[in-house]
Parts: C-alpha cells; sequence; structure tokens
DNA sequence: GGAATTTGGTTTAAAGTTAAACTATTAAAG
DNA sequence: CTTTAATAGTTTAACTTTAAACCAAATTCC
C-alpha cells in the first residue's frame, strides 16, 4: 500500500532468521542485565514494582491501573497486586476516580519518588564496570534502533 | 590498573544514565518481544521449555540440568521442573551419568528438533512485521553490539 | 581408609503471573 | 427509559520461579 518505490539506494531487508537471532540476543542480555539490576534493587522493590515507579518519573501525571497494565502487558490482576504492594509501602497512592465510579487514579508519591531515585543510583552502580565497554556513539545507536523497534512492536501489538 | 592510555581517538565513554536507558529499553523491546513470541509458540511449548530445545540445537552434545541451569540463570529447580515437562512430551531424554551416579545426562530428541523448528517457523511468522523496519546492516550491527554486552554481562556475572 | 565438605538433583513453601470467573458501574441499543 | 453489552478492578485456581532444606554420591583432607 505505502511502500517506498523502488531504488538504487534501498537497503536490503534484514531476514526473519536476521530478526529471530538478534530478538534472541536482546532476550539473553535482558536476562543477564535484569537479574544483576534486580538484585541491587533497594527498599524491596521488585522490578515490576519498580518499573512503575519509573514509568511514573518518566512520564509524569497519573494513571489507572487499567492503563499501567496495559503499557506493562500485565494481567489487571498482576497489576492490582504488584499496586497493593507499592500502595502498602507508601510508594503510590490509589484513590477513587470521581468521573468513574468503576476506575481508580494511581499516583506516585515523594517517598516513591525517593524509593525510585535510590533504586537508579544502585543501578548505576550495579552497571559501573559496563561502562567502558561501549562509546557513547555506540549506546546512541543501539538506544535508537532499539527505540525504533519498540515503536513498532508497540503499534502493531495484538491486544 | 590496565586503563587505556588517554589518546584523541579515544572514544568518550557511555554514561550510566545512558546504559541505565540502553538496558531499559532491552527490557522493553524484551517484554514486547517475548510476548509476542510466547503466544506464537507450538506444542504448548513455553519459553523455557523452547530456550533449552534451542539450546540445543544451537550447540549440540548433550548437557546436564545443573549446566542449563547455569546457562539460563535459573534455579536447579525450575531446571528439574522445565526438563520434566520436555521429557513427558517426548522432545529430550534425560539418562543417567555412567560416570557420575549423582549427574544426568540430557540429550535432545529428534521429535524436540523438530518441535524447535515448528516453533522457529511460528516465530518467523510473529515477526514477518518487522522484516520492512530494519536494514540487514542495522540487524548485524545490533547483533553485534549486544554480543558483545552479553560476552561481558555473562563473563562478570556474580554465581 | 574415614570424616568432613562439596556437588548434582529433587522437593517444599512462598511469591508472582496468567486466565478466567465474578462484581460493580458505565455506555450503547432498542 | 430499560435492557444489553462493555469496562475497571478484584479474586481464585493453576503454574512457574526462587530460596532453602534435603538426599545421595563424589571429593578433599587429614
Amino acid at each position: 500500500m505505502s511502500q517506498d518505490p523502488p531504488s538504487n539506494t534501498v537497503q536490503p531487508q534484514a531476514s526473519e532468521a536476521d530478526l529471530f537471532r538478534m530478538f534472541n540476543e536482546i532476550g539473553i542480555v535482558n536476562q543477564l542485565s535484569a537479574t544483576r539490576f534486580e538484585r541491587n534493587l533497594s527498599d524491596g522493590l521488585t522490578l515490576s514494582q519498580f518499573s512503575v515507579l519509573n514509568n511514573f518519573v518518566r512520564l509524569g501525571g497519573t494513571r489507572s491501573p487499567k492503563q499501567l497494565a496495559d503499557a506493562f502487558q500485565v494481567t489487571k490482576g498482576a497489576m492490582t497486586n504488584t499496586l497493593g504492594k507499592l500502595a502498602h509501602k507508601g510508594f503510590v497512592t490509589i484513590s477513587p476516580n470521581p468521573d468513574d465510579a468503576r476506575a481508580k487514579v494511581v499516583a506516585i508519591t515523594a517517598s516513591g519518588q525517593q524509593a525510585r531515585a535510590r533504586a537508579i543510583a544502585a543501578a548505576g552502580d550495579s552497571f559501573s564496570d559496563v561502562v567502558g565497554l561501549l562509546s557513547v556513539a555506540e549506546v546512541a545507536q543501539l538506544i535508537e534502533l532499539l527505540t525504533r523497534i519498540r515503536a513498532h512492536l508497540d503499534q502493531h501489538r495484538e491486544l
């Protein structure tokens, strides 16, 4: 439909096998880095809990449990659980939504922001040995490509 | 200690904040792609089960449950469970190790290889829409960088 | 050789996840 | 309006994973 016209400067597309290998490699790196990160997490935070706090700080504002569940591709039940833990620790507040009695409004607290900052600092430590491994340009390139992939997967996800 | 001497051709190193962002992006992409992949898995395979089969095909030979557990950064208990399921489906065999009565020898079966091939085919389908997104060069670059990171994390992991 | 330690694997309890059932509220259709 | 369908959130059962206890077999160390 809306394909670019053929041209002599077109880059050859990646094969499915290449992509499989790439996603495989992403999976392994993620496994290793997430394990490492999770171990250094403070305040008894799990990765899911941290992710929620981080999301609030990065994007600001408030969200419903449903929105969070969708954003993290997790069931509503799982999010109920995660938010319960965070609320219990005082890192988020969960209030009724005045406009919709079914819904709730989740917000991060000052204490939650501090916990997130502590976690980030700990994360920095846990990755300090990787600093020498990549140049700024390489990291930038990596982020650029990953962001592109993320945006695509995000748009085309079913559910 | 063993640092390179300063020079005018040295690349500036990535900051911890950049790295955090990078690993964060890897986590999100992984989350999205793994979810997608897992949904298209055939033969009732879970991602862990598929990973074990894939590992056997990629690297050949046989392995002990312990080796597999280490390779995937998973507890021995979890691997006992995963291998049990795979054995039940007839995709691997688990035999005693004649040289060490504590240990076992795990091998993939022909049926397991076929199941892995089917899963790969399904995976190809599930990623077909990503094909147009990246050039061969970009995927190659991505794989190169990820492999480097993986090797580093792998060498420096605790446990 | 025999005691103490380490290692491979299984099992158990606790925690987190999913899928599905369920409740309550809102939106849509007639 | 009123009935029907969809939506937000919670709860439950089944499953996976981890951490820790446990058993059996191998190693290490006197």
